[in-house]
DNA sequence: CCGAGAATAT
DNA sequence: CATATTCTCG
């Protein structure tokens, strides 16, 4: 059994490099929207996207942006897009946004665990309420899945506190993202009208947005 | 070619 | 807002 209950952390460590656990919830994340779009965001798009172009023109002037955007003209790209407004190349889900998420979501309670005010209380710019229903689907949809096979709960029902739960859930092999973050016990039964509000975090008064 | 994840459409 | 479908990336 020690092979198999090395616990997920053995994989979730490599992701999850700072220590970002200890960091309350409340801060804006990263705060300057320099390290927030270049660091959550994924500029790869790898593939038939442009490389570095070397630019061989003379006149031009070189080094006026950084490692901004660089957006290279596509060929028979149509008209620019409204400059200012940058598309949104795609949204990477890193363990920290998703254990953002699941924080969020477990201090609202399923009945207002809705992409908007999910979206609200994460409070990371950038984020669009899309993104956020569409990882709360997939998220619905994990949670569903795990209570089919464990008959038995989620498994995880620590008393409290613990810190370090682990349940018979899934092996490292399944799930990637979800299983890296601790969930909360009460997502399953929302005919709990009971008032059972683990917080193992602060409270977070939702800034103002 | 298949699978997971995110985006988009209903 | 939730669900289903589609596209892209891996």
């Amino acid at each position: 059994m020690r092979e198999e209950d090395s616990n997920w952390f053995s994989r979730w460590e490599e992701e999850l490099p700072s220590p970002e656990e200890l960091m309350p919830l409340s801060q804006s994340l990263i705060t300057p929207h320099l390290a927030l779009a270049f660091d959550i965001r994924n500029p790869n798009h790898s593939q038939l996207l442009h490389p570095p172009p070397p630019p061989p023109s003379s006149t031009l002037h070189p080094p006026s942006q950084p490692s901004f955007a660089e957006f290279a003209a596509d060929s028979g790209a149509p008209g620019d897009e409204p400059a200012r407004t940058l598309k949104r190349p795609r949204l990477v889900w890193t363990p920290q946004l998703h254990k953002r998420f699941v924080d969020a979501v477990a201090h609202l309670g399923i009945k207002n665990a809705v992409p908007k005010t999910i979206m609200q209380l994460m409070s990371v710019d950038g984020l669009t309420r899309e993104n956020v229903a569409s990882h709360l689907q997939k998220y619905r949809l994990y949670l569903k899945r795990m209570q089919g096979l464990s008959g038995g709960g989620g498994g995880v029902a620590n008393g409290g506190s613990g810190g370090a739960v682990l349940g018979p859930s899934a092996d490292p092999a399944t799930d990637h993202l979800f299983a890296s973050s601790p969930v909360p016990p009460h997502f399953l039964h929302p005919g709990r009208a009971n008032s059972d509000h683990f917080l193992p975090f602060v409270p977070v008064p939702v800034p103002a947005l």
